[in-house]
DNA sequence: TTGCGCTATGTTAGCGCTAACATATGGGCA
DNA sequence: TGCCCATATGTTAGCGCTAACATAGCGCAA
């Protein structure tokens, strides 16, 4: 009957073995009711289900990750998820694993190396299946741990040339030098860019950089601000003289260009009536619902995030995908 | 000397013991110089530091949460992480948790009260030590789930009146009323609201709604939008002689106003030259540097996270944490 | 009738670690 | 001298589950 249901005062979380009991079955066939329900005859399975309902049975992953050596979790490290466009990016990998089972095990680095390697650390020792991470390791200390794990590595919205593993993002390097070419046959003659300093906006001003000086113009100027785009609000006085500026993201760019508008330099017209070109990157919907509508080069963080979780299940084929990027051009510049 | 070393191809992840052997020590030792360092003799535990090196030993977590009982993690439940202001939640209390040790165990809903619940059995058979959610289940059979887990269980971003457990959020309805309340003191007269349908979106509304009805005028419109911001743009038209609209959040506030720039209802001027007034919820950047900038209501979500962080490390204490929020106003309404 | 193969269920051992309790050693002090 | 206590290390058992290999029962072909 209806006996032996735990005290909920002093009660220790039912297991499987207790299922068993009550179901009369041993403890193998209650596995099998969760885990290859088609093993198990009917009526018995039907025994099983009741008594797990009875007893409130919620499977102990933790256990059954060390008997199975599976722990059907990736690690995700991101920068930051707050007021970011890596929040895409997970949104993308969650939607593709969450539905084959496996859950994601969230680190933020914060643009530090040292907090970089702790969380690569913490990560591994929950021993997951795959780790999914914005950039590259920033320290040999972080690859070596990477390697040594021996389970699948992505590195996500850049294409380094000599990644751990695989790869899914795009050329950021190329993206600067897209932009270039764009505010320099516009006839721009005095570039700038403004963002952060990490290797990837890094990247996007090299490309930036030298493709100006390729076109025969003076070297662009390079403001670094931090991560909230107030900076970016008065980043216009420090750059006297500019005609266009090449932001690191779009809330750069949108700051810059509430920057602009005090100064009387923003207009509701098309980018050749701008006297200050703006181009951001990362097409956030925003960009569209502002004016001038913002210019920008358009990267798709959930395709990252989905591609990032199919190179983790499949072990075999292209290790390296190229996602990308569009140069959108709107109002701004 | 330096003999036995695994053998990269088919090596499997060092052990406790394997660093045991290596250092000549038992395997709990090995395991208070990871844990508990101060307790081993310095010359050992450097001889174990030394065995871990060169072994590459990374602590296995999954086997420490279940010989412990201790799997210093947490569950997080959120509707969507993209584009949206709960990644502030997150990235608040992971910057409360990870220094402690704990991981964050992610899972969306996607606003599906059939996923919510599939991802808090999933969560839960982790058996992390505490579940932090954006609002409450939406199903008995998730509060069950939750009740039974007896873990702490944080609700935030609102304030139900009988939670699970602990809660850390504001008063979604008062929000509702403020803004109605500032708007009609404006002398607006046909108002509207536009958003999510979701428990929090529609407390709002019945906040608007009811202090609107409680000041004499017509009941307000409500226009049910899917959750990007394309569909506010166009809301306008759905709203014909509208002349005050609070949006559930921020980015269907610079969408709709982006409509009605194009309708050229919109003026650079303050709050009492707009033909329609516009306030949102959650105060984006972004809301700041638009022009007209956006009147909002002010919430601090990185707050929540850090509010409710604290929630699941102490067990007393006060359960129901209002963090308020403020009405910003600036030149939109 | 024998024996094979299929289905349903069980037994055994162990995943890698930690809790809880020993044990050994060496002062310090009455 | 004997005892106590602090420090350093070890032993044992078991967390809750699953892999891998039994075993039992039955239908069916030869």
């Amino acid at each position: 009957m209806s006996s032996e249901l735990p005290d909920p005062e002093t009660e220790t979380a039912p297991t499987l073995s207790a299922v068993a009991k009550r179901a009369g079955v041993s403890s193998i066939t209650v596995s099998r009711v969760v885990r290859t329900p088609d093993l198990v005859a009917p009526e018995t399975r039907a025994r099983i289900e009741k008594a797990m309902r009875e007893l409130g049975y919620v499977p102990n992953l933790v256990a059954g990750a060390l008997a199975s050596a599976r722990t059907n979790s990736v690690g995700v490290l991101v920068p930051t998820i707050a007021n970011s466009i890596f929040a895409d990016t997970v949104q993308g990998l969650s939607d593709k694993l969450e539905p084959l089972g496996f859950s994601v095990i969230l680190a933020q680095s914060r643009y530090d190396a040292a907090r970089e390697d702790r969380m690569l650390a913490a990560l591994l020792s929950r021993r997951p299946e795959a780790i999914i991470m914005v950039g590259s390791p920033a320290t040999e200390e972080g690859s070596r741990l990477l390697r040594n794990a021996r389970i699948p590595i992505v590195e996500t919205w850049d294409l380094p040339t000599t990644p751990v593993d695989a790869v899914a993002g795009f050329d950021n390097y190329k993206a600067g030098t897209a932009v270039a070419r764009h505010l320099v046959a516009q006839g721009r003659k005095a570039l700038a860019f403004i963002g952060g300093d990490d290797p990837r906006a890094t990247r996007r001003w090299l490309g930036f950089k030298d493709e100006i000086l390729a076109s025969g113009l003076a070297e662009p100027r390079r403001l670094i601000l931090d991560r909230n785009a107030s900076g970016s609000v008065a980043a216009h006085a420090r750059l006297p003289g500019v005609d266009a500026v090449f932001a690191a993201n779009d809330a750069h760019a949108i700051g810059f260009m509430a920057g602009l508008r005090s100064a009387g330099l923003l207009r509701d017209g098309p980018a050749s009536a701008q006297p200050v070109a703006v181009v951001g990157l990362g097409d956030l919907e925003m960009g569209r619902l502002i004016s001038p509508t913002l210019s920008t080069i358009s990267v798709h963080g959930d395709a990252i995030g989905r591609t990032a979780a199919t190179l983790t299940l499949e072990r075999g084929g292209e290790r390296r995908i190229d996602l990308g990027f569009e140069l959108v051009l709107r109002d701004s510049g």
